[in-house]
RNA sequence: GCUGGUGUAGCUCAGCUGGUAGAGCAACGCACUCGUAAUGCGUAGGUCCGCGGUUCGACUCCGCGCACCAGCUCCA
């Protein structure tokens, strides 16, 4: 069941609604990942029968091919269905053609699904009977944890599934076209790695074989926008395994990012009264005794290095205990507080292999960290101003699809410090700011930091895969573990409260969703290159010329280039292009005449103002000082929209 | 980590059943001096991911590694 969403008004719930909904486009492990069954209103979507039934025919048509195979689950997802396996030989993927092949002609004959209710014994026996012992165990699992007595089953021809529906009349409802198998992939049963692992075969299904077309031709699009394969076209970063596993060597361009963003959140950060600190790589084991990494966080962190005579030394995964001993370098009195320590930290996390994705996914980050030490009653105030930041950041940068996620803490789950009565205490006060700012937002238990409950960003990337992009946490724990305290105004020792932030996350992660965002065209003031100033031949007086204005825009610390390739003038034009450089100062003999430069913008052949050099000058300043997000089409370029043709 | 797939020039890819490799783009050189998305000609570039094995002979077959891609982290 979903998390119980508070304070949601409904017409902001639209941009932050369940992950199934909420899928922009060409889905891939979100979508598939959202299962459909869970919202009874679905299950009259006749899309939602007709996907469900083709996860039973794909398992009948297994079941002839590879007879004694065992079933596991098999449900709709929002772009077709799956169906779980265990083989006794392993599945290649180019048997699903056959398998695929066989589904058609079952659906050609005509099958008709019968519903048919067992008691749970009865359930059980004929579970046993066609040998599906991962059904009988979920069967005794129904039954114990929610009380179920009676278990529905589908009967389809010879094929029969424990199910709880519903499904077409028959099989002919369903077009053949309109469905495909789509690939392989292997999953742990109930989703638990201590669990065997099955092979799971994904399909595809939507309302016809146009449909279907259209979304495999929309997935294909937004592949394109990946920020892998626009990484390496733009030269933003690269990965080497000399180097190593995720592990990014950030390129001149993807530096730029790096030092625009950097600038931003300096300013930013000191408008809101944070200090700058810097603190080193690694720190000695002890230090992380003391924060609780070490027990709560050891398989995400590099082994240690280990010096003779000497306490062993880790990589930092987080800067929190180094800015906690900032805190406790000298007493604090209340009158310092709030005290804010910003940082662009480096941390280190070993990420499992398989998890490492191109910059969504890497084991060296730099950090947009800062933490803020407060008393309690600065603290809502205090997280209140940490979420308005988050906000801004978004706003500017135009972020739309994403959900914000209370992420709770689990009693059961060992990883979470016990103090229980704090959980509640804390959780609360962050579910009440949120509440309180109107932002709407759906709690998770269980995706709490081992110290205290988070808000989360969650943001989907081009290919469905969801992470966190940025992170507002409350932490009641740390202040304790390090002793940190502030005299307060009666002279007594007090504890302070602890608010972990990161709203532009890391750089790997943010540049990574920017670069998918906006396809690679990024604004002005961010965009690696900002202006190419294009002669229209390379004759001596154009060249000269160009040279002049760039020198000028150069030195004014603009990013500008003058082409002097020997390429032609369209294979100028084009390279400027297909590299979404966002400005191109076209030099001719009109303008050498009259001072001046024909401004093209990205990807605009249509309008192409002439204007004074000075006064395009001055509208690329604006550009940037005034952060305008210009790769979008509704934001005025000065000095441009309003020039001649 | 686990399951499946993939790995050929900087990039995108071709290479039939074993006889040691090609194209386009990019790079470089020469010519061209051009008004809005590819000027022409030429040159160079490969440990066919790595290491072992089978074979007269391996990019091709086998084994082991490495990397990348997709997926898995609770309901029929």
């Amino acid at each position: 069941m979903a998390g119980i969403a508070l304070s949601t008004p409904a017409a902001m719930r639209r941009s932050s609604s369940s992950p199934a909904l909420r899928m922009p486009g060409p889905g891939g492990r979100m979508a598939r990942m959202a299962r459909l069954d869970a919202d009874p209103e679905r299950h009259n979507d006749p899309l939602y029968r007709r996907r469900h039934s083709l996860a039973h025919v794909l398992a009948q048509a297994v079941l002839e091919l590879r007879p004694g195979s065992k079933l596991g689950f098999g449900p709709p997802v929002d772009t077709g269905f799956y169906y779980d396996f265990l083989f006794e030989a392993p599945l290649e993927e180019r048997e699903l053609a056959e398998i695929e092949r066989r589904m058609r002609r079952i659906l050609k004959r005509g099958v008709r699904f019968e519903r048919e209710e067992l008691t749970v014994a009865d359930a059980v026996r004929r579970l046993d009977e066609i040998e599906q012992p991962f059904k009988v165990e979920y069967a005794r699992d129904l039954e114990s944890t929610l009380g179920v007595e009676q278990i529905s089953f589908y009967r389809s021809g010879d094929f029969i599934d424990m199910c709880e529906g519903p499904h077409v009349e028959s099989t002919r409802e369903i077009p053949r076209d309109s469905f495909r198998l789509d690939s392989l992939a292997g999953a742990y049963w109930r989703g638990d790695e201590r669990n065997p692992m099955m092979t799971r075969i994904y399909g595809l299904a939507f309302e016809s074989k146009a449909a279907l077309e259209e979304f495999v031709r929309k997935r294909e699009l937004a592949r394109e926008r990946d920020h892998r394969k626009l990484g390496a076209e733009l030269e933003i970063f690269a990965i080497s395994d000399e180097i190593g596993r995720g592990l990014p060597l950030w390129l001149p361009n993807g530096t730029v990012l790096r030092d625009e963003l950097e600038q931003l959140a300096r300013e930013e950060e000191f408008r809101a009264g944070y200090q700058r600190v810097s603190t080193p790589h690694i720190a000695k084991a002890d230090l992380y005794r003391t924060s609780g990494h070490l027990p709560y966080y050891t398989e995400s962190m590099y082994p240690p290095m280990q010096l003779d005579d000497e306490e062993a030394y880790y990589l930092k995964p987080m800067n929190c205990p180094h800015h906690h001993t900032i805190f406790a370098a000298r007493p604090r009195s209340y009158r310092e507080l709030p005290l804010r320590l910003a940082e662009y930290g480096d941390v280190y996390r070993y990420e499992k292999s398989g998890q490492l994705a191109g910059l969504l996914r890497v084991r060296g980050m730099r950090m947009n960290d800062a933490h803020i030490y407060c008393t309690l009653e600065q603290a809502r105030e205090e997280f209140a101003a940490v979420i308005d930041m988050h906000k801004k950041y978004y706003d500017m940068f135009r972020l739309t699809e994403f959900w914000m996620r209370l992420s709770l803490h689990s009693p059961d789950q060992e990883k979470f410090v016990t103090a229980e009565e704090r959980w509640v205490f804390a959780e609360q006060l962050v579910r009440e700011v949120l509440a309180q700012m109107q932002v709407p937002f759906e709690e998770r238990v269980g995706e709490a930091a081992f110290y205290g409950p988070k808000v989360d960003y969650q943001v989907t990337n081009v290919v469905g895969r969801e992470e966190t992009a940025s992170t507002g946490q409350l932490d009641f724990i740390a202040s304790e573990r390090f002793n940190l305290e502030y005299v307060a105004r009666d002279g007594s020792r007090q504890r302070p409260w602890i608010i972990h932030r990161a709203p532009l996350g890391t750089h790997e992660r943010f540049v990574s969703f920017l670069l998918e965002h906006f396809g690679g065209f990024f604004p002005t003031w961010l965009a690696p290159l900002q202006v190419v100033l294009i002669p229209v031949s390379m004759g001596e007086r154009f060249v000269e010329y160009g040279r002049k204005l760039q020198r000028v825009l150069h030195d004014d610390l603009l990013r500008a280039r003058f082409d002097d390739s020997p390429d032609s003038f369209g294979k100028k034009i084009r390279n400027a292009e297909t590299h979404k450089v966002p400005n191109l100062f076209i030099l001719g003999q009109k303008e050498i005449d009259s001072g001046a430069v024909t401004w093209r913008r990205h990807g605009q052949r249509e309008h192409q103002p002439f204007l004074p050099f000075t006064a395009a000058h001055q509208a690329l300043r604006t550009l940037r000082e005034r952060r305008l997000m210009d790769n979008f089409e509704d934001v005025d370029v000065p000095a441009w929209s309003g020039g001649d043709a």
